[in-house]
DNA sequence: CGCGGGTTTGAGCCTACTCAACAGATGTGG
DNA sequence: CCACATCTGTTGAGTAGGCTCAAACCCGCG
């Protein structure tokens, strides 16, 4: 299979089939690609930046820090994502957003934004389309986060890692990548890591997960599923509603 | 004052000034209002509905529910908020919104939607920026949950309520409407109704909040904003990038 | 070899929950 | 207009889930 250029569009690929002009366009916005090691900030950290990202490769997360070690981790970004659609109101990016792993972005600047959505509207659809099923991703979130055990919590963020992963990439098996500390996962759940230490080891214990890092099989998904009345919002995704 | 046919366009005007063809644009776009009484679905519930709804007066709200009464409120919708952008990628509505109180809206389909992008991409700008400010607070909204103490998330809650009926509104008085019960505010903020109470009672009786339903007052708004290192994004919103 | 980041385990504690009961509103139908 | 049902608010007593503090272990790395 031939690789696509645009991890945007290799996303969307799945969902629509979009026309030659389309895919120039996305690529020419794209432009080069440029690295990042981990926990390098996506964007340079010492200027304004009006700019968005699209993750090309790699893991990037935003985190949301106050008074002592106080952290959050607010978003997790996986190949294909925009990164700073939520800084888009603001002239100075509002979250702190670094990288979870070695990869690569694309930065594209706030005008060429624009021009994309008068010169390929259905493109722009799209991107409003993305950014509605982050959003819902992260209702979710915190209902989960809100209202469950710190079990139930750990599985659902579990559940949600790996629906996404299957976004991005074409994968069958059940085992995904889980490039977290301890100490960042409690910072996605509100748990301590000695609370998360506890709850991994109990459910490996129980035989309902196998951990090899930094690799994770969740054994029997459906009953997670089941129990937790998950959503696979990724699954359901319809882009195809751009006039 | 002259008052201004549109809610969205009130709420905007305070950060940008547009000319009169986006002004007809949107008076067009909004058409006729529709009224709503409190505990009304925002949207026909019957049928599966693509539009979106400007709230022009009253407030709303989004939830979340899982199994038993396990419910979380996820957004509140003041006038001039759009409701529905978090549904745009999926062909059913993901979430229950609700009117909280009595109040308008207009309904447009995505049709109408994208027609504004094309023609007034100014708007679009403004839509996109407006929808990463209520991203922005929702992640602010995440980290107090995540990580405050169960005092400290009510602080917070009062505080952005606060903060957002001021864009809404020209007050100057530190009075402000809580249209919700506590077990409302408790599905907010994850707690449970009765502890709800005892915070607001403790508050009451330390002098730091007036309440005279649906009224409350926090006394010395300053000082909470200090002790929680609050932020109000709503006061640093910049649109002004559109190209 | 020492060092630091991440993981693992134990013991004790506190915050926020549960259950229960009642008082006040609010609303509804006769 | 009252009687009844329901929703909201208030308070007390007891419980437990997840926290804190402390210490050890593992592993890669300089």
């Amino acid at each position: 299979m031939k690789q696509l250029n645009s991890a945007f569009l290799t996303r969307l690929n799945r969902h629509v089939t979009l026309d030659s002009a389309e895919r120039d366009a996305m690529h020419r916005l794209e432009g080069t690609a440029e690295p990042r090691s981990k926990r390098d900030p996506v964007f340079a950290a010492d200027r304004p930046d009006d700019r968005i990202a699209i993750l090309r490769s790699g893991w990037a997360a935003s985190r949301v820090r106050s008074a002592g070690d106080q952290t959050t981790i607010t978003q997790i970004y996986m190949a294909g994502d925009l990164i700073g659609l939520s800084d888009l109101g603001f002239r100075l990016p509002q979250h702190e957003t670094t990288m979870q792993t070695d990869g690569t972005v694309n930065l594209l600047s706030r005008a060429e934004l624009c021009d994309l959505g008068q010169s390929h509207p259905r493109l722009f659809a799209m991107l409003l389309s993305q950014s509605s099923l982050d959003a819902t991703a992260m209702n979710d979130r915190l209902h989960a986060i809100t209202r469950f055990s710190a079990e139930d919590r750990l599985m659902h963020f579990l559940l949600s890692i790996k629906s996404k992963t299957e976004q991005t990439t074409e994968q069958t098996s059940d085992r995904f990548p889980l490039p977290f500390s301890q100490k960042e996962i409690g910072d996605a759940l509100g748990l301590t890591d000695i609370y998360v230490n506890r709850l991994l080891r109990g459910l490996q214990k129980a035989g309902q997960l196998v951990l090899s890092r930094p690799y994770i099989r969740i054994t029997d998904r459906a009953a997670w599923e089941e129990r937790l009345n998950f959503k696979d919002r990724y699954a359901c995704l319809d882009v195809n509603w751009a006039c």
